[in-house]
DNA sequence: CGCGTGATTGATATATCTCAATAACGGTGG
DNA sequence: CCACCGTTATTGAGATATATCAATCACGCG
């Protein structure tokens, strides 16, 4: 058993300087920005609210005034259909942005909640605004950050099997982790197999059935919430 | 058989007065919005390209320049999968904007192709993103369309079956028609079914299967690239 | 009129879903 | 620390939706 140790939930920094807004990738790395601008952002930030397993970040139909940035844990997105049932239709890692979906009509179009413990930071949206009124990089920075969102939806659905789906969906955590200077090839994964099959558009027991498969071809290893990449070739061969 | 004479082709104005950027829904409908800063707009924007069938718009790829709105026709968003296959991502209507996957990166993700005839308008984003910086207006406009594709992609994920699927594609197109003062119930159908089936995510031979369906049950007739849709109920009785 | 492309339909294969039973896990209270 | 109980995950058998393969049909275009 390789080092469990690590603690990803402890914030590394007290100021929320690791979302996307105030950092740049360079060469796979997620680095900070020190500029005069992210410092303006940072004053207007609330940083590190703590939130347990199952609590709300926003609500579907609440009116919209903030955009939230994940600095720990998991969170879900999740749209409740008109028939009634829920549909989780995004899911956050650290790092990334929550609340785009309020921004069209001032109201949240879905309700976020955390899928484990963690941590976030919240942005007030017309501050922000305000401050990209008045620095041309944040504008900037807003709407590539928008961009990469929609992107992300279009290749995301770009995946047609069970076990593509759940490979690539791995792998994007893994990316992340990797990114913010962790291992790829061990992380931790608190999300149910509940909603991630919810997420991916599977019966839970499909879901199931393809973790079990990659574990018995010996590609990753499942325990204690921590997911381990065991063959990373066969892993991406899945999916490329 | 139906009137089938209403030129849905022809420009009705000679600016590009009714795209999203210079538009606001009241009621249902798609009103022009009066200001001096869309009238800015107006002025950077080249009006009315002509464009046949399979052309290209924007390359996968080009260094991003310019955003892009739907006047006449269909256009289909494409993405290459590392496996070489083309996904169409995205389905373009009149009204929408395109090319909003090119701002992350500064360069377009996907190609963008005309479905069938049609014609669009050309906004240069650099000149728009200094009016956005000039008129706090214009910067919340683009800040909200971008969030309504969000949305857009987190509910059109929230399908299950082939045949909800392809009702609720309907659907968005009828909706759009009917917010720019066309009929809801007959409205141009030129997407072919291959396209339409990538789409979606199903096989050719299944949307046909479930088109011979629907078309079976008196729910709806497509005939010379026009859907008609005869029994409005049972058809939204589909999808909710 | 003929040819190529796109659409339809049938027969069969396959992936995924559903239902059901069991097993593992995680938290709680003693 | 252990026993208990509810939740979550696993596994099997069978049903179902969709994919695949193949043949035919319809349409638009030169």
């Amino acid at each position: 058993m390789l080092n469990t140790s690590i603690d990803f939930q402890k914030p590394k920094s007290s100021n929320c300087g690791d979302c996307e807004l105030c950092t740049q990738t360079v060469e796979n790395r997620r680095v900070r920005i020190q500029s005069e601008e992210i410092a303006a952002i940072e004053s207007i930030i609330d940083s590190h609210i703590l939130i347990e397993k199952n609590q709300t970040v926003y609500e579907a139909g609440a009116t919209f005034q903030n955009l939230f940035t994940v600095h720990s844990g998991m969170f879900k997105s999740v749209y409740l259909t008109q028939q009634g049932d829920e549909r989780i239709v995004d899911v956050f890692i650290p790092g990334q942005i929550m609340g785009f979906d309020g921004i069209h009509k001032g109201k949240y179009k879905t309700t976020v909640k955390a899928v484990s413990s963690g941590s976030y930071c919240v942005i007030p949206f017309y501050p922000l605004q305000e401050l990209a009124h008045k620095h041309r990089d944040i504008q900037n920075r807003l709407m590539k950050m928008m961009s990469e969102k929609i992107i992300q939806f279009e290749i995301s659905h770009s995946e047609y099997n069970a076990k593509q789906k759940l490979v690539s969906f791995i792998k994007d955590v893994s990316d992340l982790y990797y990114s913010r200077g962790f291992s790829a090839n061990q992380f931790p994964f608190q999300i149910s197999q509940r909603d991630l099959a919810n997420y991916l558009g599977l019966a839970e027991e499909t879901l199931s059935r393809v973790f079990s498969k990659l574990k018995k071809a010996n590609i990753l290893a499942l325990a204690d919430h921590q997911i381990t990449i065991i063959d990373h070739d066969s892993f991406l061969e899945i999916i490329d």
